[in-house]
DNA sequence: CGGGATCCGGCTTGATACTG
DNA sequence: CAGTATCAAGCCGGATCCCG
């Protein structure tokens, strides 16, 4: 990653800025780019999406977020787990026993997320007559 | 895409649901996935964050979104525009004059991102220290 | 200035198989 | 059950050249 030749350190990269403020230092490659990144994934969005509902088991989870296979599932929680989202509970139990939830910081980013895809589900009608605007612009050209 | 054996149709995709609701359509591989990937994309992100402080010709954005290549950039204009989320001006002068702007329905989908992106902004802290415990963690396994 | 077309390397993803 | 290891494929994104 990281460009050609541009500055990679990154300045003024701590600081607790409001929304504003907040996107510029965004904007600058910062750390919360990456965890935007776990987050807004494909399987991110799922699995922070799956944990909004409850606490569940890695094969529930599996279930639940349809499609994931078990790297990407394991890989995903891993990141989440890293960032400070969710929680893993081992009991070491046999057969083992793992659980999986939301943090209290997990569940903050997972509702303004859910927020974001629930508007964009809402508006999705408009999304596609534009989408058919648009191809059909081009399609007479 | 699409898994091996499943359904790849989906049926209630177009109902307009609620938060909770919506997100079950989201998770079945609705149109909507898409449209969140270019709204959180790399350069998605970046350039909704920079549409969102005004209007801007193709090559102002270059500058702004830093880092983004030509074909990165245009790319990403074509499909915020199709999804009815930026509008684009184009004045048959010469040299052509270009503006990019939001929709409203852009405006309100740039601002629940950079609510999403304020709120990992100022909780980084937290997050980093997460990390930092994590890695603590591992590394002595 | 505002892009489109093309080529190509690398990260991401997904099957599959194996372990505790 | 709860994962990790390995390997191949594919798509994303960048560099480059080109045109109106």
């Amino acid at each position: 990653m990281a460009k050609q030749g541009g500055p990679q350190e990154v300045p003024g990269c701590g600081t607790e800025a409001r929304t504003e403020e907040a996107f510029d230092v965004f904007a600058r490659s910062c750390p919360s780019r990456d965890t935007l990144k776990h987050v807004t994934d494909r399987w991110g969005s799922l699995t922070l999406g799956a944990l909004h509902q409850g606490t569940f088991r890695f094969n529930e989870l599996r279930r639940r977020v349809d499609g994931v296979s078990e790297k990407m599932l394991s890989q995903t929680l891993h990141a989440l787990e890293r960032d400070g989202l969710v929680r893993r509970e081992a009991q070491p139990t046999n057969p083992p026993r793992v659980d999986y939830a939301l943090t209290p910081l997990g569940r903050e980013v997972a509702e303004r997320l859910l927020g974001l895809i629930g508007l964009l589900e809402n508006r999705m009608s408009a999304v596609l007559a534009a989408q058919e605007r648009y191809d059909a612009a081009r399609a007479e050209a």
